[in-house]
DNA sequence: AGCAGCAATCTAACGCTGTTAGACTAACAG
DNA sequence: CTGTTAGTCTAACAGCGTTAGATTGCTGCT
């Protein structure tokens, strides 16, 4: 009974959520799978694109019952949404953000209709193809890198690092306050705020048409 | 004659420009300073550290004449600013971003002082600490992730790769009216609307007050 | 002058990684 | 019954970060 790409993918999933991303070695998993390190190569040509395949399948489970086709929702209502649901698909995984924004969207399926489908909203509401793009972009690249960081302050060692050294006043201050409410919070002001700052570039668009 | 840690540092920094990230390895490292690999251990105690010291040397290089002090600027302005050097900093060296995205701020003493004077200067301008935290992060983490992104589809062989999928219409014509302007321009526009959302929760909050 | 101590480098190795070449096994097709 | 091919195997290569322990060469003390 051969072993299917699907399943190689699911596996590397288990370890990438158990062991973080430096444990997906194509030795560990080949020995899951109870198979050879050399014969993964017969299903996927290397690790990279292993890699790639993992993110698509990251999003996939996220987004599975989800309708790509429905364009009429409120521009600002889809950003927030976008944003959040992409949050958390990726929060579902240890390191998960790292592996979707690894990938080169030439595979990445999920990812390309998430993008179509904004673009189609933002141009639905009046913005250039050029300017929806830039938005969706924008969108998107603020959430990578926000969840990058929030998990890679989520390894059990780095924790209270930050404690330990002398801050300047005002930081001090700053990072106290900050921490006493949570991440979800945060993201949730950050994502508002720029969809505020699209709302302006939308009102400065139609002003200028009038 | 000893090596300096500061060569050790500097010609770590030559060989990413030269060969990216990747090529960064010790040995080569050794090799380039006529030294073996083991003896680079004596200076710095691992390679993690060493990636520390080369995201702080870069940002180093390009803040080396800034005035840290001075709070006394306008808040958008600055913004502009910090998202702009920043994102100049990194763009100096090949995979310039995700050396210093990497950095656990620990020892990134550059990125420190960035952080205290932003958000001394937002709490000049009446957020509180917590809330210019917040948008201290949202800047700083999109332009991470924008000049990441940026970076990663520069390299030699990636380019017309998205090319060649065959993509939905919507984004394809989003694509197409994108790719007429080039990164400098995308990234401008982002920051500007990035602030212009700051700008909406300045005014909510100065509304709330009265 | 000779010896101690230390800074800095060396050699050699360990265990790990992704990846490849080429041999083998099992099943299925003609 | 035999040839083909899918799928796995063994064995190895070249590279990686890292460590232990020996070795050099200089500096200062007696």
């Amino acid at each position: 009974m051969p072993i299917e790409k699907s399943q190689i993918v699911q596996k590397a999933l288990d370890i990438l959520n158990r062991d973080g991303l430096e444990g997906v070695t194509l030795r560990r998993l080949a020995s899951e799978l109870k198979i050879k390190a050399a014969s993964i190569y017969w299903h996927i040509p290397n690790k990279s694109e292993l890699l790639d395949e993992m993110a698509n399948a990251i999003l996939e489970k996220h987004f599975n019952a989800f309708d790509f086709q429905s364009d009429e929702r409120e521009w600002d209502e889809w950003l927030y949404t976008l944003a959040h649901e992409l949050r958390a698909a990726m929060l579902a995984y240890q390191d998960g953000a790292r592996v979707v924004a690894g990938t080169h969207p030439d595979l990445g399926q999920v990812l390309i209709k998430l993008w179509d489908l904004t673009t189609r909203i933002l141009h639905n509401t009046g913005f250039s193809y050029g300017m929806a793009a830039t938005i969706t972009v924008t969108v998107t690249n603020f959430t990578f890198g926000s969840v990058i960081e929030e998990q890679s302050s989520q390894l059990p060692e780095t924790g209270p690092k930050i404690q330990r050294v002398k801050l300047p006043l005002a930081l001090r201050s700053a990072l106290e306050e900050w921490q006493n409410e949570n991440n979800d919070i945060h993201f949730d002001t950050a994502v508002r705020m720029i969809i505020n700052g699209v709302r302006a570039e939308l009102n400065a668009q139609s002003s200028k048409i009038n």
